[in-house]
DNA sequence: TTGTAGGCGTTATCAT
DNA sequence: ATGATAACGCCTACAA
C-alpha cells in the first residue's frame, strides 16, 4: 500500500503546475484543451483521486450528511427507515454526498452527538426522523443555523411552512384514502379501520383518510368500525377480533401499518380483505395489499431540500401509492 | 454560525502554545498537571473540538469504516443486516470510529466504490457482508493491503483461518442444533426441516445442525423430513404443505429463516410448533421461537478484529441463542 | 492560460 | 515541560 498520488505528482507527470491540475478538476473551462487532456491522462495513469480530508479542510465543507440510525425497532415496519436510508445513500452518492451514521440514546444524548459532529466539522447537514413540535433537536439545529431536513412533518407547529424547518413527509391521509376507495370499488361498504391510539399526528392523519372517504360514501355508524391498538401483530389480532365481534357484517379492513394488518389477517384467517400500510416485505411475501410510502421519492425530496439554496418551498408532501395484491393467507 | 474555535484560540486563551494544547489532547503525560488543567478549562470554555478533517489530513487516518448498505432485501429477514449495522454503529462510536455508508450495484461496481473510498482516504477499513470464496472484492482488498473484516465465513476456501481474511460469523449449525434439541426435549420426534436449496455454505451448515441432532437421537428416515425452498413466506407455506402431506405424523418443524417459519405456520394454522431463525421482529410479534444471531456480539467481534493488530486469531465464530416462545398463531 | 504564494487546523520532530 | 517549525494535500486569490 504505497503512498497515494497527490496533485504534485500529477503536475510533475504532466509537466504543469499543481494549480493547473486543480483547475482541470474544478474549473475545466480555464484550461486549454491540449493541457487538459495531458493532465487528464496523467491523472488516469497515476490513478490520482483528490484526498477528501484535505479538500474538506481547505473548503470547510464535509459533503457529508449525518443520520441517526434508530435503535432496533420492534415493530414489523421497522424496515421503513432502513429502506429510506438505503434510498438516501444511493441518491446521495449521485450528488456527491456521503452518509455518516450515528446513534443516540434519547434526545439529550442526540444533541450531544449532533454537537460532536458539527464541532468536528464531520458533517454539514442532518436528516432527522420522527420529529415533533418543540423537538429540542430541531430547536438546537435552528438556533445554530445548521442545515437539516426532517423526514416527517413537525406536527403541532402553527406554521408548517416555516422555512426554518425543512421537511419531507408522506401523505398518509391520501394513502389510506386510496386504500379505502379501493375496497369501496371492490364492492365493500362495511370497511373497518384499525389504527393507533389517537394523539399522534401521523396516526390521526391516516385515520382521517379513512373516515373522510367513508363519510363521503355515506357509510353509517363509523364509530363502531374503528379500533385502536399499539403497533404490533398481536395487538392487531386482538383489535380485529373485537372489530369482528362488534360488526358481524364486517367486509374489509384498512390498517395503519403492516404489523396491524398481519395481526388482522391472522384473526380473520384470511377470509376478510385487509389492507396494510408501508408495503413491507411481509406484505409482499404474504401477498396482501399495502400502501407504499415511496421512499425513493422521499429521499430525493430530502436531498433536494438539502442542496437547494433557492427560495422555493422548504417542504415536500409525497403522494404514496397503493400496491394491490390478492390475499393468500387462507 | 460563527467560526469554530481552533487550537490557536485555545492556546491563546490558556497562554500556551498550540503544541501544548495538542499534547493535552493526545499525550497528557507530557504536560504538567497545572498547565493541563488550565488548557482543559480553556477547551471547555471555548467549546473547542478538534477539526476532524484536519486531524485526518495530518495523521493520514480517517477513523472511519465503510460498509455497504445492500439494496432493499425482499425477504422478511432483511432486517438482520440493519440490526447488525445498528449494533456496529453504536459500538464503533465507543472506540472512536465512524461508520460511512455506500451502495453499489454488483461486485464490479462495488470495487469501484471501494477504490473511491480508499483513494479519497475517506475510509481506512471495510466491513463486508455475504462474501464467498473467490469473491473479487476480498481479493481486491487483500491485494492492496486494505484492512477489512467480513460478516460471514469465506465458504469454500481451503484454509478458513487464513489471517489475510478476517471474518466473524454466527454458528448456524449450532443454532439449528439448539432449536432441534429444544423440540426433542419437548417430546417431539418427527421433526421436519425446511431449508434453502443446497449449495450455499450457510444453508448447508444449518441443515447439518438439524440432521446431526436427529441422527444422534436415532430418528429414522431423515430424508423424508426435509424440504427445500427459496427464502420467502409463500415458498415456506408450499414447503410445509408438501412436508405435511408426506409426513402425516409430523410433530414439529425447524426452519432456516423466520420467513420460512412464518410460511410454515400459516400452512399449519399454528397447530404445529415451528422454530425460525434470525429472531426477527416478526417472530417476536407472532410469538414463535427463533434462533437469535447475537448481532451485538458479531459487531463487537468485527470491531475487535478491525482494531486489534495483535497476532491473535483473525476470526470469531459466535454462538447464537435460541429464544423460546409459545406460538400464538392459532 | 498558467504559475506563485499562502493558509485551512492539526500533529511530529526537534530544539530549548 | 514547553515551544518553534514544518508538513499533511488541497484550493483560492493574485500575479505573470
Amino acid at each position: 500500500m504505497s503512498r497515494l498520488p497527490t496533485v504534485t505528482d500529477v503536475a510533475e507527470a504532466a509537466g504543469v503546475s499543481r494549480q493547473t491540475v486543480s483547475n482541470v478538476l474544478n474549473a475545466p473551462d480555464r484550461v486549454r484543451e491540449a493541457t487538459r487532456e495531458r493532465v487528464s491522462k496523467a491523472i488516469e495513469e497515476l490513478g490520482y483521486r483528490p484526498h477528501a480530508s484535505a479538500r474538506r479542510l481547505r473548503t470547510q465543507t464535509s459533503s457529508t450528511i449525518g443520520i441517526r440510525l434508530d435503535p432496533v425497532s420492534d415493530g414489523i415496519s421497522g424496515s421503513i427507515l432502513d429502506r429510506f436510508l438505503h434510498a438516501l445513500t444511493e441518491q446521495a452518492d449521485a450528488v456527491g454526498l456521503r452518509v455518516l451514521l450515528y446513534t443516540a440514546l434519547g434526545a439529550d444524548d442526540e444533541i450531544r452527538q449532533l454537537a460532536r459532529l458539527v464541532d468536528g466539522a464531520d458533517v454539514d447537514a442532518f436528516v432527522l426522523t420522527s420529529t415533533y413540535y418543540g423537538d429540542p433537536r430541531t430547536d438546537w439545529l435552528i438556533e445554530r443555523g445548521q442545515r437539516f431536513v426532517t423526514f416527517g412533518r413537525p406536527w403541532g407547529i402553527n406554521d408548517m411552512t416555516d422555512p426554518a424547518h425543512a421537511w419531507v413527509d408522506v401523505d398518509g391521509r391520501d394513502g389510506v384514502r386510496q386504500a379505502t376507495e379501493h375496497l369501496l370499488e371492490a364492492g365493500h361498504r362495511r370497511i373497518g379501520y384499525i389504527g393507533w391510539p389517537s394523539g399522534s399526528g401521523t396516526g390521526d392523519d391516516r385515520h382521517g383518510g379513512w373516515a373522510e372517504t367513508l363519510r363521503t360514501a355515506s357509510v353509517p355508524d363509523l364509530d363502531g368500525l374503528v379500533e385502536r391498538a399499539e403497533d404490533s401483530v398481536s395487538a392487531g389480532t386482538a383489535a380485529m377480533r373485537r372489530l369482528m365481534s362488534r360488526n358481524p357484517g364486517l367486509e374489509a379492513v384498512v390498517t395503519a401499518s403492516d404489523g396491524l394488518a398481519l395481526g388482522a389477517l391472522v384473526a380473520a384467517s384470511g377470509t376478510t380483505p385487509v389492507v396494510g400500510f408501508d408495503n413491507t416485505p411481509v406484505a409482499a411475501s404474504l401477498g396482501f395489499s399495502s400502501v407504499d410510502q415511496q421512499l425513493t421519492a422521499v429521499a430525493s425530496g430530502v436531498l433536494e431540500l438539502l442542496t437547494d439554496s433557492t427560495n422555493g418551498p422548504r417542504h415536500r408532501l409525497i403522494a404514496p401509492e397503493l400496491v394491490v395484491r390478492e390475499e393468500t393467507l387462507r
